[in-house]
DNA sequence: TCCGTGACGCGAT
DNA sequence: CATCGCGCCACGG
């Protein structure tokens, strides 16, 4: 389990941002955004900066938090007062099934 | 085995 | 926007 996780969150690219709770959903456990945060306490070698609460707000306290702030600033994450904006930076998952025809598809032009 | 804890999320107040 | 409460889930004591 941990690992569907930890791949998930290997899926985000770099100057882009997740939440835990997506990163659950993405990894097919959907209500296990605690365990998002655990494995991220717990593993090295993730992009764990990338990932931030739901609304784009850093959930790290003191100076782990000015790091993760920084770290994302570097990848060129801009921030809307205290939280990233998600607006530009949160990373979209690709559907595991179909696409979804927004409003207008004909992509057979 | 029960209980508290926590890098969570979301609706209600 | 700040808080609160409750649901969630795996761990450690």
């Amino acid at each position: 389990m941990r690992d569907r996780i930890k791949s998930a969150i290997r899926m985000v690219p770099r100057g882009q941002v997740s939440s835990y709770g997506a990163i659950a959903r993405a990894a097919g456990l959907p209500g296990a955004a605690r365990q998002v945060a655990w494995v991220l306490h717990s593993s090295l070698g993730l992009p764990w900066h990338r990932i931030v609460g739901a609304g784009g707000e850093i959930k790290l306290r003191g100076d782990s938090a000015i790091e993760q702030r920084l770290r994302l600033g570097t990848e060129g994450v801009t921030f809307r007062g205290r939280r990233v904006n998600m607006r530009l930076h949160e990373f979209r998952f690709p559907m595991p099934s179909k696409s979804r025809p927004h409003r207008k598809k004909n992509t057979s032009k």
